[in-house]
DNA sequence: TTGAAAGCGCTAACAC
DNA sequence: GTGTTAGCGCTTTCAA
C-alpha cells in the first residue's frame, strides 16, 4: 500500500543512460545532447518520477529553503512583509519555512536553532527588538541573515526598514504647524528600539525644532490593541493634549472610538495621527490619518538582498531605507506644507 | 572562513564511541549507558554539535516539516487558522512550510508539488475552493492531507471546519424574527462552495422554514473587501433589502459606512450581519453583528489530526465541525430567542 | 549496551 | 556529451 518513491536511478536504468545524465536533464544543465535530453525526459513522465528535494540538500548543501521568523502571522504589519517576502522568495524557487516568535527571546533563539538545523539557506528576521543574544546568534549562524522591518542600532546585520524617526518627525511638524502645544504620543513598549530610537527620537526632534518643551508625562506605553486604545483615550484626555500620534492603527481606532463616545471630536478638540496605514484607519470614523510604508516592498527587498547573500554577492547597500508618506484622512484638520517623501 | 560543520563522526571520534551511540543519545534512545551518554554529551556540548536535520531526513524519510498551503498570509481570516496550526505543529516539533497560493487553481497544485519533493511529513490545506484536479493531488501525495477552514463537499479528506450553513440559517432566522422580508445575501464569489454549498443554502433553509420567498435578486456576489462593501451598498439600498448577512467582515464594514454616509441607519434602516468577527466587527459604527468561529482552533485541531495521520493513527472523526457562536453588536436590533451553537 | 556497515537519493568532481 | 564514483550526514538493521 505504501506508495513506492521512483529514483534518479530507476530513471537512469529505463532510460539507459547514467544517473548523472538524468540529474543534468532535471536540472538543466545545457550539457546533453537534446536527443538524450527528450528520451530522458520522456521516461521522468512515464514513471512520474519527483526529484528528492532533501537528497539533493543533503548532496549540494543547498536547501533551497529560507527560514523566516515573525512574531505573529495574525499582525497584519508582519503578514504583509511575510507576503512580501513570500512572492520574492517564489520567485527565486525558495520556500520558506515560517515560525512565530511571538516576539519572545528565548523563543527567537530556540527557532533560529532548529532553521539553522533545517539547513536553510538563509534566514530573514522581523521581530521588535534585537538583543545581543539574538544578535550572537545571527553571527554564529553560517547562513545569511536580513531583518526585514526590524531596526537593530547596534547592529551590522542587514536590513530593510522605512526611515520611522523622519516620518513621526513629519507627521507630528504637521500637528505642530497647526497650533498645538501639547501633542501626546502613545506607543506599545519603550523597551523596543523602534519606539524609543526611532518614533520617540523623532517626536523628540519635532518638538526641539518648534521649540516646545518635551514632557514625559506626554509619552504613553500602552501595549498594541484596540482595547488598549479605548482605555488609554481618558488618560489622554486629562492630559491635556490636544493631539496624539499612535504607533498603531488599531490602537488608534480605539483612542478615536473613545474620544467621540465621550464627546470628544476628532479632529476638532484632539487631532490624531497613526502608522501603519492598514484598512482599519478607512474604516473608522472620522477616517485616520496614517504614515504609509511599503510593507510588501520591505518584505520584497529583504528577499531579494538575501539571495543576493545566498549567492555570496556583495551588497549594494547594507541598511536598505524605503520611503515612507503620509496621508492625510479626516481625523487631522486640513493643512499647507505637507510633504511626502 | 567558511564555518566547518561539526558532524555526527567528529563527535564519535572525540567521545571514543560509534556513530550509532551517538545517534541514539541524540534521539533519546534509552538504550546508553548512563556514562555512556554522558560523556558523548559533554562532547556534544564542547564541539557545539548540532545535527544535520536534512541528512536525518534523507536517512530516517521523515522530514518533521509540514506544508501548509494558505491562499493569502495577509487574509486575518486564513492566517488565523495558521497560528493555531504553527502553534500545535511546534507543539509536536513540526516546521512549516507556509506558501500563498492565491486561491489559483494552478498555483496550489504547484505548490503541492513542489511540497512533496520537500518531502513534507504531511500537509495542510487552506482554500476557497477545492477542485477535481486538487483532489486527485491529494491523493496522489503520499503525504497526508488534512484541509483547515476549508470545505469539500465532494471529498473525502480529512478536514476541519465550523457548521456555515447553519451559521447563516441561524444569523438569517433572527433577521427574520425581527420582521424582515426583504433579506439580501452578499458574498465574495459564487464560485466557492462555502458560498453555494453552505452560506447560500443555510439562506434558503432559513427563507423556506420562514415561508418566505427565495429571490435571486437579492444574492449579491461582490468580492471580499472595504471597497466591494461600499460600492454594493447602493445597490442593496434599492433593491429594497432591510437587512443584509454579508461574508466578510470589511465587506460589511464598507456597507456599513457607506449606508450612515447616505442617510440609511443601520440597525433602523438595515440590519447587517457579517461573518468572521474579525476586529474590525469592533471598530466599526455602529459595531457589527458577527457570527463567531474558533479559528485558531481550527487551525489548531486539523494539525492534531494530521499529526496522527502522520503517525498512522486512525482518526476518531474525518469531518470535524467546532462549534460557532453569534455576538449581538449594534448592528442589529436586539432580539429575544437568539442562541449560541 | 555498543559497533559495523549498508544505505537514504542525489550532486559533483573527474575521467573518458 | 556521458559515465563512474565518491561522498553529503545521518538512521537503522544486524551482530556481537
Amino acid at each position: 500500500m505504501e506508495k513506492q518513491t521512483v529514483t534518479i536511478y530507476d530513471v537512469a536504468r529505463e532510460a539507459a543512460v547514467s544517473m548523472a545524465t538524468v540529474s543534468r536533464v532535471v536540472n538543466g544543465n545545457p550539457n546533453v545532447k537534446p536527443a538524450t535530453r527528450k528520451k530522458v525526459l520522456a521516461v521522468i513522465e512515464r514513471l512520474d518520477y519527483r526529484p528528492n528535494a532533501v537528497a539533493r540538500g543533503l548532496a549540494s548543501k543547498r536547501s533551497t529553503t529560507v527560514g523566516v521568523i515573525i512574531p505573529d502571522v495574525t499582525n497584519i504589519y508582519f503578514a504583509s512583509l511575510a507576503r512580501g517576502i513570500d512572492d520574492i522568495a517564489m520567485m527565486y524557487k525558495y520556500n520558506i519555512i515560517l515560525t512565530n516568535s511571538d516576539d519572545a527571546s528565548e523563543q527567537e533563539v530556540n527557532v533560529l536553532n532548529t532553521l539553522m538545523a533545517k539547513q536553510v539557506d538563509g534566514i530573514i528576521f522581523m521581530g521588535n527588538h534585537v538583543d545581543d543574544k539574538l544578535r550572537a546568534e545571527f553571527k554564529r549562524a553560517k547562513a545569511p541573515v536580513v531583518l526585514a522591518g526590524t531596526v537593530d542600532p547596534a547592529g551590522d546585520t542587514p536590513s530593510v526598514n522605512s526611515d520611522y524617526a523622519a516620518a513621526v518627525e513629519e507627521a507630528v511638524t504637521n500637528l505642530i504647524n497647526h497650533g498645538h502645544k501639547k501633542i501626546a504620543l502613545a506607543l506599545g513598549s519603550l523597551s523596543q528600539s523602534i519606539n524609543t530610537e526611532y518614533r520617540l527620537a523623532g517626536y523628540k526632534r519635532a518638538l526641539n525644532k518648534a521649540k516646545l518643551p518635551y514632557d514625559d508625562a506626554l509619552v504613553y506605553e500602552a501595549g498594541y490593541s484596540y482595547d488598549a486604545g479605548k482605555k488609554l483615550q481618558p488618560v489622554i484626555a486629562d492630559s491635556g493634549a490636544t493631539a496624539v500620534f499612535v504607533g498603531d492603527d488599531e490602537m488608534a481606532a480605539g483612542i478615536i472610538n473613545a474620544s467621540m463616545e465621550s464627546g470628544i471630536n476628532v479632529p476638532n478638540d484632539l487631532e490624531v495621527v497613526t502608522s501603519n496605514n492598514t484598512i482599519v484607519t478607512q474604516i473608522t470614523r472620522p477616517a485616520i490619518t496614517s504614515i504609509t510604508q511599503p510593507l510588501y516592498d520591505i518584505g520584497a527587498v529583504a528577499m531579494r538582498m538575501l539571495t543576493k547573500l545566498m549567492n555570496d554577492k556583495e551588497l549594494d547597500e547594507k541598511a536598505v531605507i524605503l520611503p515612507y508618506g503620509i496621508v492625510r484622512r479626516d481625523s487631522t484638520k486640513s493643512d499647507e506644507g505637507e510633504t511626502v517623501n
